[in-house]
DNA sequence: TCTGGGGTCCTAGGACCC
DNA sequence: TCTGGGGTCCTAGGACCC
């Protein structure tokens, strides 16, 4: 199989390319910044101004940004600061204090996102969605796919993507989607990698151990405790070794990847796992002082889970919350229903009883609400005991057992 | 200098059933 | 009466990814 993994860099204001862009941050203040710096005073009179048109030297700076906030992402001349994506804006504006900061846009984003994936269906139809600026195509059966190991093809998705939206992308291509991911950073930006399996020990093996997706930085402190640097010498040690020190499935996995293995197909389809909504708050907040403040997001928090389940059609029944305390430590605590839900108000009142079974003397700095054991709404398949069949009944638990299905029968 | 929001998958213990 | 595995579900925490 040949995969081919291409990431899109985003940039929006063409009066901004070639500079120190950093995007991300708490929502308000940079989005208040931006407004600001879009209403100028020209010749004495507020002037509205599209963005587009603001100068570089009105922009909002990182220095001048004071709360909580990750990068989301940062232009590549950012990057040569040392600043990139999930870092700390405080550190950040350390490292470029005058780096331009822009709030994220999500819808703006989406819409990218699905414009370029459209354009990828169109040329290669079997592609793997991995997020927003991610995808796996397996372009085996495509028609001049293996010109020159794929380069023609990923030219043509490059051109075409380009040409429609503007974007630029990095293309890795490989025998699996490991490898490709991988070759995909090769050239970034707007590259283009290929990688045989011949290769391996060339252009993979001097690669650090947290090269490979999979491996964080839990597992790359522990290799290097071990003195593993290197993916090379990760291939160095037996299978045995390598289970003995992370496990049987770990060790295993390891293993494969430091020898270029990786049999995983490209998944065209999956259905979600759970829905959830988060928020970090501008301040800490206490359990008992900002009682109301906190219950207001509560109850916020379960609408939005409520309705994003509804937008997309399931119901769910394992209702849950997560918290993180001032110290940064999180605690979840979760609760399954005998029925399926995607109320808001059955979720604000389950979460509830969640949020009593957990410690409330420490600050809180997050809150988020979770729905799990998902199912697609309206599915027949579906036990829905408030809905579809009478309350009082027993549950069908056990199909199999004549004696039950007597009773309701 | 503290660290967003939306997810997935894995582990591990206990309950419960066969 | 005691001892046992195996399987599944539930719950909590944690690593990791985009």
């Amino acid at each position: 199989m040949d995969a081919f993994y291409a990431s899109v860099e985003l940039l929006r204001y063409p009066q901004l390319k070639g500079l120190p862009v950093v995007i991300g941050g708490g929502r308000r203040t940079v989005d208040d910044a931006l407004r600001l710096a879009g209403s100028a005073l020209i010749d004495g009179e507020p002037t509205e101004r599209p963005l587009s048109k603001i100068p570089v030297a009105d922009f909002p700076r990182l220095k001048d940004y004071t709360g909580r906030g990750v990068i989301t992402t940062a232009t590549y001349a950012a990057r040569q600061f040392g600043v990139g994506s999930a870092m700390g804006l405080m550190k950040a504006a350390k490292l470029c204090p005058q780096a331009i900061l822009l709030p994220v846009d999500f819808t703006e984003i989406r819409k990218y996102s699905r414009a370029v994936k459209d354009i990828i269906l169109d040329i290669a139809p079997l592609m793997e969605d991995r997020g927003i600026d991610e995808v796996f195509i397996d372009f085996t059966e495509v028609p001049g796919g293996q010109r020159e190991g794929g380069r023609v093809l990923a030219r043509l998705m490059q051109k075409t993507i380009f040409e429609q939206t503007g974007l630029t992308c990095s293309v890795g291509v490989a025998p699996n989607k490991l490898i490709a991911k991988m070759a995909s950073e090769f050239n970034k930006p707007n590259g283009i990698a290929i990688v045989f399996e011949d290769d391996l020990e060339s252009k993979i093996w001097p690669l650090a151990c947290r090269k490979i997706n999979g491996i964080g930085p839990k597992a790359d402190e522990k290799l290097k405790a071990l003195g593993i640097e290197t993916i090379g010498q990760l291939a160095e040690h037996d299978l045995q070794w390598l289970i003995d020190h992370f496990g049987q499935k770990t060790g295993a996995w390891m293993f494969d990847a430091a020898h270029g293995i990786d049999a995983r197909p490209i998944v065209l389809e999956s259905e979600p796992v759970s829905i959830s909504r988060e928020t970090s708050f501008e301040r800490d907040l206490h359990a008992v002082r900002d009682k109301a403040e906190l219950g207001a997001i509560f109850t916020r928090l379960c609408e939005q889970v409520a309705s994003d389940l509804q937008r997309k059609g399931y119901v769910g029944k394992t209702i849950g919350i997560k918290l993180r305390y001032d110290d940064f430590k999180s605690v979840t605590r979760d609760h399954t229903l005998d029925h399926y839900t995607d109320d808001a108000h059955t979720l604000r009142q389950i979460a509830g009883q969640c949020l009593k079974r957990v410690p409330l003397t420490q600050r809180l700095r997050l809150l988020g609400v979770r729905v799990g054991s998902l199912a697609k709404a309206g599915n027949s398949d579906v036990y829905e005991p408030n809905k579809a069949l009478a309350p009082e009944l027993p549950a069908l638990t056990a199909i199999d057992s004549v004696v039950f299905t007597d009773q309701l029968f």
